[in-house]
DNA sequence: CCTTGACCTGGAGCGCACTCCAGGAGCGAG
DNA sequence: CTCGCTCCTGGAGTGCGCTCCAGGTCAAGG
């Protein structure tokens, strides 16, 4: 019943450092459910959320949005509108991300391009004629 | 004859300070040349690899890895091949970022379109039957 | 019974990329 | 000459997001 730290970090792809970070952070819906003995027992539910995290956190998203994103669920129904904004908000940020991203990876790329023709250039001053005659 | 640091601030995006910082942490191809009076004077072409610089960096490449580039230039002609593999890697990290994101941001909109047909839900309770008649 | 290993806590430490600051110099305008 | 402004340097400080550690508990296997 309940998934040790360890295999937490395994399904998440966290460490159990950061997964126990991210709890007293307050980035989990609740503290994590614990055994007789005191250790950590993760559900599926937990889980799913931290895989949500570790979704917004790949995305860029600070942790300390992530908190705000958390306290609202925490919060229960009736703030969805909420959630929605902050989700959207995010959205747009990192299209707007992407898009910067793909405009200099376009420079970058013909830098690239420089280079190819240059060192193209030095192997045909070596093998001198070889493909323009054919 | 050259533009001052806020000149060059102004034109590159970055700050002042990060100018400086950029310059003593070997990132550009020389010291920036300096007026009689000691001041930093930045050329075209400084603002030109300046330029480079903050692509790279707005892709992601750390700092370090930026200064490798930046040492085999100063280094001269002949290292071309290595430069091309440097930027092809980035470009491999680049191209991998961008999907990974795009993945995720697939999931975040699910969970958008989640909220939204919950949202609409509620609107259709508070007034019964307004768009399901029309 | 003893060892081993996973886990616990609170707190310190780290790498990155800036950002800020104190104290001082030069320069043009009034 | 004085004021205000920009700039200089070296070094300290900051925010983020982990990551590591010491010192201790517990449970199962041999």
């Amino acid at each position: 019943m309940g998934y040790a730290i360890a295999e937490a970090a395994d399904l998440t792809g966290l460490s159990t450092d950061t997964l126990r970070y991210y709890e007293r952070d307050g980035l989990l819906l609740q503290p994590v459910a614990r055994t007789s003995s005191g250790r950590r027992s993760y559900t599926d539910s937990d889980l799913r959320w931290i895989l949500l995290l570790t979704r917004l956190r790949a995305t860029g998203m600070p942790i300390r949005d992530v908190r705000r994103y958390a306290d609202l669920v925490r919060a229960g129904a009736g703030n969805e509108q909420d959630r929605l904004d902050l989700l959207r908000a995010h959205r747009q940020q990192v299209l707007a991300q992407l898009a910067e991203v793909t405009e200099h990876l376009g420079a970058i790329d013909s830098k690239i391009g420089i280079y190819e023709d240059k060192l193209a250039a030095l192997d045909l001053e070596r093998a001198p004629g070889s493909s323009v005659e054919a």
